[in-house]
DNA sequence: TTGTAGGCGTTATCAC
DNA sequence: GTGATAACGCCTACAA
């Protein structure tokens, strides 16, 4: 089961050359002979020479590969986040290496050691709902490791960091129901040590106030699990709706909970928003044909990844030490859709 | 930006052995005293010591790490085949490098160059809808590189591939919409290059055929782009709908057409299933808060995930040369909803 | 302008 | 039982 590409070596071999020669000359350096550089050029063309990335990476301690830790890929806000990291990854050529979670603290310090392992010259990180402690990352980052956080980003470490105004799109889906005429209005969020929860629950809270609001603990769910787990949500629901005043309302904080709530009040036969009116936090590219469609807060996922990655490779690229970092907020967006209409 | 993990070397300087020593007693060779391996392997836990895989893949030639393909991630049918994969390569210690095609033929030709230049030691493949050549695939693969394809399989590499039963579950699927009462059932597909295309196709046809009914070339729709281009969905539905005798039904080929036609037909004010029913490929999660709710043939996405990866592993760590290929064949299950109950 | 030598971290071979 | 040496493919002082 083995390749056998050609090397530098051959190609010294064939030439008659050494092979600091032929490096010299397939790296353009100017101490070599044009003659020379032509000729090993169109040796390495004709028998497609392509240098060996691993010998490459074991010599240069870089590896041109950069590691991306997500909690899930299956959800559309991280694979349009991820799109954009790899579009402008493939321009700079890096290659990316994907992995997940899934929410769980334990693989998320695997993942983080494994690609450290591999040498990866960079991370892009989005925490994870189980995450209380980020020392994995903080160790990395001190060796050296240039790591880019976004969405579910930390303090404790001060790097480039992108992230949509959370806070702002909670606001404006909140102040949204309230226009629409609803009072009673729930929020359903992930673990508060996600900064994402937090942000959205003070746009949320903003919001309520804002209008003569008291925001109201027993109107606030959390799900530790963000959703992955459908019992956490169930839960959270039947809580709400057996409080004496049951919300009129809901507003979601993430993907996954928006269409676990959906199909959870669905299968209660809860009409939306006839009942309980909806508005979720979701990049998902159905929620328009969702029953009822899906007003949501949108966020530039796109565009964020490819600001993750510019980030990152100035980091990874930068002569000197970076010593100031910059955090970047994208503006959301609301797509007003019938779940949130008021009857 | 550079490490300094602790090496081999660093523990032999510190222990007062040479390399090969320590090399052997972490590896637990039995020419090795007792007392050098303990105090080895001692030293090495507590100075987390790690060998470096980059120089473990120079030397052995083998990355433990395996490539995949897929047109896209952002798709829950991809998706779950991914998280299958992964957790087989988690156990086995295998790391997995998503790449996406984004259907065109020249990003799933040079993602295949990437993988293999990053010395993958496998590859998991799902074709491009552009592609009609597999020469790259067949190169890498004669020089001795395991590949394990699925889904969109091809049949000019004899290698392991593993499918779900498409002609079946589109057979299921048709005569469901048959038994409802469903009689002008149209087919809207992706390029007729896939094998999934075809399998699917036949088994819509076959269900006809066995109704006594013609299967018809005006209803036969095929996108090239396999949904990612709605303005080419658009133009497949329009004409369906201006045909004279208009479909009372369509059987939606994958997992995109599916909700892009959906999305369509409502953006059309079109009835579902009141004027047309459908039933889709899909492994959308949220096909239950579909509006409607979307009858689906359902594949066993992460099965196949495992199934694909211990062949790919087995093709990988096979000593002598495999010389007889398995073609796995997975049933599918066809989830009845609303969208395809008879008015 | 070209070549030699050494090293990146690991492992296999062979000698002590 | 242990160690020296070479090799994987590439790169880079430094020497010629």
């Amino acid at each position: 089961m083995n390749f056998h590409p050609i090397t530098i070596k051959d190609i010294a071999k064939a030439l008659g050359l050494s092979v600091s020669t032929v490096s010299k000359a397939l790296r353009g350096s100017h101490e070599i002979s044009q003659e020379t550089k032509n000729n090993v050029l169109a040796y390495a063309r004709e028998h497609n020479y392509k240098p060996n990335p691993i010998a490459q990476s074991l010599k240069r301690g870089r590896s041109k590969s950069i590691g991306v830790i997500v909690c899930n890929i299956d959800n559309n806000f991280f694979s349009q986040v991820i799109n954009g990291i790899e579009s402008v990854a493939r321009q700079k050529d890096y290659n990316i290496i994907i992995t997940q979670s899934r929410e769980s603290y334990e693989r998320e310090v695997t993942n983080s050691l494994h690609l450290s392992a591999r040498s990866v010259d960079g991370m892009i990180v989005s925490l994870s709902a189980e995450t209380r402690n980020v020392d994995h990352f903080a160790n990395l980052y001190k060796k050296g490791l240039p790591i880019v956080f976004f969405d579910r980003v930390t303090d404790e470490i001060d790097t480039h960091k992108v992230i949509a105004n959370n806070f702002k799109g909670a606001y404006e889906a909140t102040r949204h129901l309230l226009e629409q005429g609803f009072r009673r209005i729930a929020h359903i969020t992930s673990s508060l040590s996600l900064s994402i929860t937090l942000e959205r629950l003070q746009g949320y809270k903003q919001a309520l106030t804002d209008a003569g609001l008291e925001p109201d603990q027993h109107y606030i769910k959390l799900c530790q699990h963000g959703g992955m787990i459908q019992e956490e949500t169930r839960q959270a629901l039947t809580e709400l709706l057996q409080l004496e005043h049951r919300p009129d309302a809901i507003f979601t904080a993430s993907d996954r909970l928006s269409t676990t709530t959906l199909s959870l009040l669905r299968q209660m036969k809860i009409a939306v928003p006839g009942e309980i009116a909806l508005v979720g936090f979701t990049n998902s590219i159905s929620a328009d044909i969702f029953n009822p469609s899906l007003t949501a807060v949108v966020q530039p996922a796109l565009e964020m990844g490819q600001q993750i990655m510019d980030l990152l490779i100035q980091l990874i690229e930068s002569k000197r030490p970076v010593t100031s970092f910059e955090k970047r907020v994208l503006e959301t967006e609301l797509k007003i859709r019938d779940s949130s209409l008021h009857p």
